[in-house]
RNA sequence: GGGCCGCUAGCUCAGUUGGUUAGAGCACCGGGCUUUUAACCCGGGUGUCCGGGGUUCGAAUCCCUGGCGGCCCA
């Protein structure tokens, strides 16, 4: 039967009911609850207790005079045992309908829970039919483009999208529970900054200026701290004008904190604190698989720092004070582009980008960075050729990235200089000059250890999600186009 | 941006070397069935083979081009 029929042939068993579309119904049960309570109920035993349920019809079976239906609601399926009087009512509807029903609460002989019911009732009709019973939908374009239709047919759809929503919570109790306080703070942005990323640009019409999506909420909350909020987080979308890939997404969901008179090292085992709850709240265990490794989240990440690192991978000593040319040397070995205005910091960067963080499966702590890369990042207490900054890697993965924060305005000044450099030789992620944060910090920042995590990333490895786009509901597509060339 | 792969019924898929009227299961429609659970039995057959152009006696199949998606690379 063609499309339009299946559609006519739905809408056409709605004639004859009076109201079909009615405002309310009250439920009594979820279907876990009758499954909770129920649970030592015999086959083939009525249990005398009436329940009321609704939910998608998913599947039916009618046998002569007495009928079976699937419901599911948002906890789970109940089966609907339909009697004599309700038979006819129960075969016009159809699979995917929205359907309540009360009744008693029975095991039937072949001992599956139900609700017998003589009267189900129709609550809102589907005049599409549902995914296909058994095979559900697989296309992952329908899957992300139709995500209902992905979590109404595939149980692993529900279960990512609860992990994230289990994961948040659990990241607000647990900074709600060290005195953080949640803010909000803008999303469009005179001057971008505080990540190293193209932005959106979008037109401010009441001022007649361009704006930019945000990158970052890092320099609105710092400015918060020289306000005195001592502890603060924003869980926020920030937008990257960047390709899309296993791990990036054009809009991403960051967690930032800040924690004034903390440092990195505080940092480092906030945020191990922080995810671990996170895994035992959200999945019930630490023990995660991701990608082709497992690991307990519950152990001690390793500790690295970039130039140990770099050194261990390339098989060659590497440290702060390895000269430009043994490191283009080296760079060019590892067949990397290096461009001539590069001092030695980022080329150590770019072979650990490129040729180290891909070798780290379980969660590794890479810290101690190259200043020239870290523009926002406090000089290292030992090395001023370094900054106080890590990011957490897992299976090749940026998980967060965090600073002792740059609090000095002079010094703040002469990176955002460097930065300026890096955009004059064409590099537009370079942060521009931010003249009103500077002002900020000239009123005095207190020490502070900042973290950003990649929630999108962390809900991944949480699930073994092998994509961003398996845990965003909705992830960006190209519009779909009957356009023929 | 580059390479490779895919797009066939509402869904999941098959479709040989280019060859009759494009198939299956599910879903759907009609009938049967008073304890089914991928219910079952009998009957029915749904289509812009992603769009456009070309080659050919003949195109789902080959070529060109565009779209959308996936994987990998940048």
């Amino acid at each position: 039967m063609a499309e339009e029929d299946l559609f006519e042939a739905r809408r056409r068993k709605l004639d004859g009911i009076s109201n079909a579309w009615p405002a309310r119904f009250v439920r009594t049960h979820l279907a876990a609850q009758i499954h909770d309570e129920f649970a030592n109920l015999q086959a083939g035993e009525d249990s005398g207790k009436q329940a009321s349920v609704a939910g998608r019809l998913v599947a039916s079976r009618v046998q002569g005079k007495v009928g079976f239906g699937d419901l599911q609601d948002s906890s789970g399926k109940i089966q609907l045992f339909v009697t004599s009087s309700g038979i006819e009512a129960f075969d016009n509807l159809d699979s995917g309908d929205i359907v309540g029903a009360s009744g008693e609460v029975i095991r039937t002989k072949r001992g599956e829970l139900s609700v017998r019911t003589d009267e189900p009732l129709l609550l809102a009709k589907a005049l599409r039919a549902p995914p296909d019973k058994w095979h559900g939908v697989s296309d992952t374009e329908v899957r992300y483009r139709q995500r209902y239709l992905d979590l109404i047919a595939n149980p692993e759809a529900r279960r990512i999208a609860r992990a994230r929503i289990d994961t948040l919570a659990s990241i607000r109790r647990f900074l709600d529970g060290r005195g953080f306080q949640e803010v909000e703070t803008p999303t469009l942005h005179p001057i971008f900054g505080g990540g190293y990323a193209q932005p959106f640009v979008t037109h401010y019409n009441a001022i007649d200026r361009d704006m930019f999506l945000r990158v970052a909420t890092e320099l609105y909350l710092k400015r918060l701290i020289v306000g005195g909020m001592d502890r603060v987080y924003e869980v926020g979308r920030v937008f990257r004008n960047e390709g899309v890939d296993w791990k990036h997404s054009p809009e991403a969901t960051m967690l930032e904190t800040y924690e004034a008179y903390a440092d990195y090292l505080d940092v480092m085992d906030f945020v191990q604190a922080m995810v671990r709850d996170a895994a035992t709240d959200a999945i019930g265990t630490t023990k995660v698989s991701f990608r082709d490794a497992d690991f307990d989240l519950a152990d001690d990440w390793r500790r690295v720092t970039m130039h140990e690192l770099v050194s261990e991978v390339t098989g060659e000593t590497v440290t702060a004070e390895t000269d430009l040319d043994t490191l283009k040397a080296l760079a060019g070995r590892h067949h990397l582009k290096v461009e001539p205005w590069w001092g030695p910091g980022m080329i150590v960067g770019e072979i650990y980008d490129k040729v180290a963080e891909g070798t780290l499966k379980a969660p590794t702590i890479v810290y101690d960075y190259p200043k020239e890369i870290s523009p926002l990042a406090k000089d290292h207490r030992d090395d001023p050729r370094l900054v106080e900054r890590f990011e957490a890697v897992v299976c090749g993965m940026e998980l967060c990235n965090a600073f002792s924060e740059l609090n000095d305005p002079i010094e703040q000044r002469k990176r955002f200089e460097g930065q300026q450099e890096l955009r004059e030789h064409g590099d537009m992620e370079a942060n521009p000059i931010d003249e009103a944060f500077l002002e900020a910090l000239e009123y005095g920042m207190p020490p502070t250890g900042g973290l950003g995590v990649g929630l999108d990333r962390l809900v991944m490895v949480l699930t073994g999600a092998n994509t961003i786009r398996e845990v965003i509901l909705f992830p960006a597509l190209r519009s779909e186009t009957t356009d023929s060339g």
